[in-house]
DNA sequence: CTGAAAGCGCTTACAG
DNA sequence: CTGAAAGCGCTTACAG
């Protein structure tokens, strides 16, 4: 196994300086036409590729975006991964990808080995953060986003960090809306994690709505974005007295479990029944198996602005934005149709 | 915006030399105590942490492994990418990730930017494989592992390619057995991607165990792994006069299409009128809307032997391996029972 | 346009 | 156990 050819191997062989092999390799620097085909034709010869890790600890940027992630069975998450991973390849960046388990998320040691890695930015897209994200990053000067979600510290503590999310508070007040236009007056919600700004904007959103016409939720449970416990939470809604007529779940992923017990072990119908509404727009919910309606989130949007977000923090330095996208109902079969017909 | 402070610094505050701070940070380098202490309160003091890249570039290992991935939508994918970034950050490794677009998947571009980061290894998990991978990676050494798929050009002409798949041609010929059992006799197959191999050992697999009791596949469409592709294949099987009264689907994901199109656009009951039975076991297989008969893919099974293979070619230098990982039939409900119920 | 040289932040023989 | 020094493969002022 021989080590991969160097510039310096090239320069040999073309009979040029290294200075030159290197500069026929970077894109605007100043070489003739006449040298630099010299040494396209070397390098081709001896199979070189510019060692990109040399070239980071010299340029001290890496190219790289860490992508922090966990919950890729909600099937959003893949979506984001792809769109995402496509965007940032264009612009010439590629992405570190850091898996958070679930449970024992150790977010400041996965911080630190992003550190290790003198990674450009940072899309964090996990529910979980570290607490110290924000020092650690303002510290070392790498610019985070944060897709779906927003922190909760104070906002003008975190100098260094943008954020991308949906409109989830108007999305919230829009199933409200929906929901009584709808006819349906015993609204449960089942939430997501407690602590995300996601689930909590979607509830505060729906509370907000459903006060309006002087509703409340009626009953409430948690299912921590996870598909067997929003099960579980389902169960555990339908065993109190408190019957609801709609339920609206923090997300598709869950509402599809839901969806699965209420059908399967309760035996009831779907819209006729009850009423069921999601948020996310996940695939999966325009399968013929469910036809959820939900409120979308526009992933190609969310994508693009974090793309852009983050790059003209790298680029261009200039201070953090918080991006929110608007979003808007997906209507399926989830849902009884409008009393008032003529509208 | 400071940069990050050095080993340098450290030393200096430390007041020892700087190859004592590198060696304070290398497990099993022969420090005191007493020095490495005195380090290890500089560097916090300072919040260093030793850049991963110059190391890397000194030690010619950099401790990432590429992985190169397509089709997200299938969610057997999105479990791969979770198991395998965790297995591997368990090793101490990390993962960059590459997304080839379906279509214009320009492989030995994604190929010439891995090489470029200088990766330890690569984890080809795409179905379209770059012709000049093997050639390209045994030049520069770096050993690749297939996941889910092997090559078609002679496993003697890479020498540095092992692989993982599942035994998909015993799987096909499961499916043959258990549709004959079931009394299917006329068994129609949607293919996945004409030339990948997961395709082709399946529907071997299917072919040949028909064939042990004088049957044929006797209709065959392509649904090239994508969903509406998989639905319109499925509109094509009904179109012809040859009515089916089973289909295998050649995976899960399309399996599931294929369903919504036979329930909703043809109105047909499954599995009273016709018999599924898809293949890899993804969650949703698993949802009530679906409960769809299939054959497994040990996706742990499968993550634990590319780790440990793809870690043993790059620390030991051993050779490649091709393994070959066992499946089974998990029943749910869209086949209908076996005839002979004394089984 | 071109080359010699310093420097990026580490690791690791080598000598003590 | 410890430090001075060379080297990893690049980029980029600097001088010509």
């Amino acid at each position: 196994m021989k080590s991969a050819p160097t510039a310096q191997d090239v320069a040999l062989l073309a009979n040029v300086s290294q200075s030159a092999v290197s500069r026929s390799f970077t894109p605007g620097a100043s070489v003739s036409e006449k040298t630099k085909s010299k040494v396209l034709l070397a390098a081709k010869k001896l199979g070189y590729r510019p060692n990109a890790i040399a070239r980071s600890l010299s340029t001290n940027q890496s190219r790289i975006i860490a992508l922090v992630m966990s919950y890729l069975e909600n099937q959003f998450y893949p979506l984001v991964i792809e769109h995402l991973s496509q965007e940032l390849q264009k612009e010439g960046y590629h992405v570190l990808l850091f898996i958070g388990q679930t449970n024992n998320f150790d977010a400041d040691a996965i911080l630190m080995d992003i550190l290790q890695y003198q990674v450009d930015g940072i899309i964090m897209a996990s529910a979980t953060l570290s607490p110290n994200l924000a020092k650690n990053c303002a510290a070392a000067g790498v610019p985070v986003v944060l897709f779906n979600r927003i922190s909760s510290i104070s906002q003008s503590n975190l100098p260094s960090t943008s954020s991308v999310t949906t409109d989830n508070y108007n999305g919230g007040r829009m199933v409200a809306k929906t929901l009584i236009d709808r006819g349906y007056q015993k609204i449960a919600f089942i939430s997501g994690l407690e602590n995300s700004s996601t689930s909590i904007q979607r509830e505060n959103g729906l509370r907000d709505g459903l006060a309006e016409f002087n509703l409340e939720i009626c009953f409430r449970s948690v299912g921590n974005y996870d598909f067997n416990q929003a099960k579980e939470a389902t169960r555990e809604l339908f065993r109190t007295s408190h019957r609801s007529d709609a339920i609206f779940v923090a997300n598709d992923h869950m509402a599809i479990a839901s969806i699965d017990v209420i059908r399967e072990e309760l035996q009831l119908r779907i819209p006729q029944d009850i009423g069921m509404i999601g948020f996310d727009n996940i695939p999966q919910a325009n399968w013929q198996g469910y036809q959820l309606t939900t409120i979308s989130q526009d992933v190609n949007q969310m994508v693009l602005a974090t793309v852009r977000v983050l790059l003209s923090q790298i680029q261009n330095k200039i201070k953090p934005e918080h991006i929110v996208i608007p979003c808007e109902i997906i209507e399926r079969n989830t849902l009884r149709k409008p009393l008032n017909t003529s509208l």
